[in-house]
Parts: structure tokens; sequence; C-alpha cells
DNA sequence: CCTTAAACTGATAATGATTATCATTATTAG
DNA sequence: CTAATAATGATAATCATTATCAGTTTAAGG
């Protein structure tokens, strides 16, 4: 991975942000202030970054996926209406849809627990 | 919700479906048997049926929705490589990874908790 | 058993997110 | 300084999904 300006550049935007980004806002904010970026370059750094472990990929509702510069165990909220993505933090995970509830007051609808990596099938094969 | 023949279809195909299909994938197996079906209305009851909780809709990697004949709480295993969807017993969800590996064998690379719901502004704003 | 409104269908166009392509430019090790 | 490699920006291509719409099916009431 050779240094660029412009993943340096995607980097910090997506660090000074508090929301959770997908590529296409990220990009909007970006040509702000740099308006000669592609917008292919913004997906490719960030899935780039994602890969390496800098930046965490959300996987949501299915529409666009979003983007975390916190790596750190944390879980999140979804919300149906506007896809905003609020977090959670890591230690509420044992009572789950209650804690959330009274917790923060989000009122659960769906929860989603999945986990994802290689099975045993293609353990094997590879 | 009026009957119909091919909403019927679609809900048996499902059932008799080992696997997580995708809405494309189910599709195509239904049209061995009934080849004037559309795709649309695959897509249409699939979406139906889960909003009804009939069935459910999983989110897992952002390629394309699966579904779910069994409404029961459980999770799911998601391979990275082959994108097989996996059942894991709802049980297993207290010491989250380190129990899926000891149970299963399955080499978990990401865990994936989101809740989805109405959020504190949407709730106020309807 | 009719009639009629509402729901449903199949075909296909449209959309939206993401990836692939490719000629050009930037980075970096020696 | 130079060559090899990685990265870029523009844009075409892809893929899943939804919207549209004219025609068909369903179901409830007379």
């Amino acid at each position: 991975m050779k240094y660029s300006k412009q993943r340096e550049i995607v980097l910090k935007a997506l660090e000074e942000n508090v929301i959770h980004p997908t590529a296409d806002e990220l990009y909007k904010l970006i040509i702000k202030d740099f308006p000669n970026i592609g917008l292919a370059t913004v997906y490719r750094n960030l899935n780039l970054l994602a890969e390496k472990g800098v930046i965490k990929k959300i996987y949501g509702l299915n529409d666009a996926a979003h983007f975390d510069h916190n790596t750190h165990n944390h879980h999140h909220f979804i919300c149906t209406k506007c896809n905003k993505i609020y977090d959670i933090p890591y230690d509420i995970a044992s009572d789950i849809a209650d804690n959330v509830w009274k917790k923060t007051g989000f009122a659960i609808e769906r929860t989603e627990l999945s986990f994802q990596g290689t099975c045993k099938n293609c353990q094997t094969k590879n």
C-alpha cells in the first residue's frame, strides 16, 4: 500500500464525522474542499482501509454500506425510517432488546446478530 | 392481503429450502416448475411475506438480501467466501465469538450485531 | 351467480450502489 | 534520476431491486 494524498483525505474526512456516512455521503462532503477527487477513489479507499482494519464497514440494511472510523467493539442501532446509525455500547449485548430499550430509549423492531468468516467447507478447500 | 397462487408457490418454495436463498436464487428454482412466474412477483411476495412476519429477511453482506422461512429466534453465520448462510442456535449468543468457535467450528472473522427500529427523532416526528 | 373494486401479475424500464476499465499521474526504492 | 508499481479520475458496466402499467385474478355484496 503506497501513500496517497487522496487516501489521507478520505480517512481524515471519515474521522471527523460523528455520523456513519456512506461512500457517497462522504464523497459529497469531501468535494467541498477537494473538488477534483473522484467518486471511485472514495469507494476504493474506504474499502481498502476497511480491509486493512483501519476503519470498519457497516453492513446494515441492504441499501448502501456505511463506514465507521471507530474500530473498537461496539454495536449499532439503525433507524429504519431515516437510516441513521447510532452507536450502542458493547457491554449492552447481554439482555439484548430489553436492555437497549431501557438504556437508550430506542424501540427495537429487529435485532440482527450475524457472524461472518470462513466456513468449514471453504477452510479445507484452500 | 388477498390470496394469490404465486404467493403460495413462493412461500412453499422457500419452506422447502434448507439454504437461505436470495430472491433471484429462489426465482431460478421456481421457474423450473412454474415457467410463467415473473421475477418481480418473487421479489414482491418475499418482501410482502417478510413484512407480515411470515418469513424473515436476512441483511447480511451488502450484496443480495437472503430469506429465511424459519422465523424463530436464531442467528446466522455468513461465509465470506461462498456467501452461504448457516444457522446458529439462539442460546449461543452470550459469549459470542468464542462460544461459536467451540460449538460449531466456525472461525469468526466478523461479528455484526445491529438493532433496527425507529429512533427518538422519528418517533416524535410521526 | 354477477359485478365491481381492490389486489395481484408479468414484462420491462428505471434506479441506485458499486465495481471494472483504462489511460494518465504519483510514489518510492535503488 | 529512473523504472516499477500503485493510485487516480472519468466513465462505462454490472447487479440487485423497485417502479410502472396494462391486463388478470380474487373476494365480497347484491
